[in-house]
Formats: C-alpha cells, structure tokens, sequence
DNA sequence: TTAAAATAGTTGTATATACAAATACAAAGA
DNA sequence: TCTTTGTATTTGTATATACAACTATTTTAA
C-alpha cells in the first residue's frame, strides 16, 4: 500500500488537505519572487485595485477571519506595501507607491500559477474542478 | 460583491484553501467528542489497526512530513494512547488498552462525519468529488 | 439623552503543519 | 575495518490560521 493507495483516500477530510497542502507549496513556489506568501500577494492586489478597502471587506472576500487579516496587514504594513487610516472605527488601507510598483510583478506572478496547475491538471479538468470545490465549499457552513 | 462571488472565485489557490478550511472545521466538531483533533484519531485508528506501524510509513500514509508525524505522536503519547518502543534507528508504534478501548468511538466519529457531509453535499456529488480531489492532488507533485 | 446593543478591529494565545538541521543508527564500498 | 553514504526520526524554529477576549466606536431605543 503506498501513499497514493493509501485506506483513507476515500475521506474527504484527507485528500481535501492533502490538496489545500499541495496546491499552497506549488503557490508560495510561485510567489517566493516577490517574496510573499500568496495570501498576502493576493490580499495586497485586492487593496491595490480597491485602494481604501476595509479590514472587514478584505476577511469577506478571502474568507479569512478578521484576526488572520490583522496580521496579514501587519506584516504588509511592516514590509511597506499598504499604509492604514483610521477614522473612529474604520480602518482604511491604501497601497504605498512601492506596491503600485510591484503590481505588474504580481500579476504575472498570478498567472504563472495558474499556468503551473492548468499544466499538471489540464485546462479543462482544473477548470471543472475549481468550479465544484467552489460550489461545494459555499455549500459548507 | 459578497463572499460567494469574490473576484478570486477562479482561482485554485483560494477555493482549495476555503474548503479545506471548512472540512478541517467540520471534522473537528465530530472529534471533539474524544477530546483529539482528526489528524490525531486518524493516526491513532492506523496504530489500532496495525500495532508496530513505524512513523515513516504513517507520514507515507497520512501524507504529512515526519515532523508533523512526531509531533502527531507526542501528544498522543501523552494521553497514553500510543507507546512507542527503539531499537536501533527503527521507531514502533502500540496502541495503548486505553485506545484500545476507545476504538469503537472513534469509528462513529469517522461515521458521523461521512454522514455529516455527505447530509449536506449529497451522497453521489460528495464522492465523485473525493474521487476528483484524491485524483488530482495524486496528480500534483 | 443616556444605557444597551451592535459593529470594526486588534491582541493574546493556541493549533496544524512545514523546513532545515541535528542525531543516531545501518549499509556499502575501499 | 574504517569511512562514507543513506535511512529513520527528532528538535528548533517558522508560517498560516483561528478563537476568544478585549477595546473602541457607532447605532438604537427606552
């Protein structure tokens, strides 16, 4: 029995992880270039097409908790990419000029990614299969 | 533009990332019952089906790194759950009667999460797509 | 008009996992 | 036999993320 015949390929807690791992590594590969992570490339591409965004509108659009959005800022704050605004209760971020810089870079560095796994999985196949994980995933609580 | 229908909808990097979350989230409800997170009671129900199983090929199966595998060890180990003997380089894994006697329950758990999703994904849609997500992560390097 | 409830965000802490380096033993070749 | 190389596992440290509790502000309603 070898790892890929594994007795537990039929749960979906394991191969929905075991995807989520591999496909996060193939991703950081990608954007170790610009020296992100891809959930912080992604979230700063979001505050560069929408400068003035809210924390609270960013934890929405990448389904990530508000805390884990805090440090995803900190971090991009700290590397001088986003700067925060803060009128009573809102926060606002805007992208710095070095980030606008950057942006060209990000983009290919997006669809590079996206060639990398259209080529392992085929056009087709990993067009289907990111419509269902979608589709299943927004059916989940 | 709601969380359902991000920009990044498209995109592989996030819909693995969220279903994976929320399968991770929905496991871990059904475990808390036993007190052990999943990764833990599925490491654990491999040891109780094949006593003197050696951490490598738990990382094989389970497809986590050593390190993880350890690290999986050591907490169970301080539950009593598994004893862990050396001779030489080689490491054996024994359940302990404590886990032992724990088994039954952790087969209703891997029940009741089976039932969990499959209650809300439907029972065919949910298995062509473990099917799917087991074929390509397969695919992946 | 003030007390209660709701909203936005942050902080402390915890979990799951990985990578790289270290350790410890075993096997193979000179 | 000694030395090199390979194998199995552990350890130190780092990253990504979450939860719960907290702060600060705004809204509601009595």
């Amino acid at each position: 029995m070898n790892s890929s015949d594994s007795r537990y390929r039929e749960c979906l807690y394991f191969s929905a992880n075991v995807l989520a791992r591999k496909i996060e590594k193939l991703a950081g590969a990608t954007w170790k270039k610009v020296d992100l992570s891809p959930s912080h490339a992604y979230l700063l591409m979001i505050v560069l097409d929408e400068p003035g965004v809210q924390p609270g509108t960013l934890s929405d659009e990448l389904q990530l908790t508000p805390s884990t959005i805090t440090r995803l800022i900190e971090k991009l704050e700290e590397k001088n990419f986003v700067v925060r605004t803060v009128t009573g209760k809102i926060t606002n971020l805007y992208p710095t000029p070095k980030a606008k810089k950057l942006l060209p870079e990000l983009k290919k560095c997006v669809h590079q990614f996206q060639e990398e796994y259209i080529k392992i999985l085929g056009k087709e196949e990993s067009t289907r299969l990111v419509n269902n994980i979608h589709k299943l995933a927004n059916k989940l609580p």
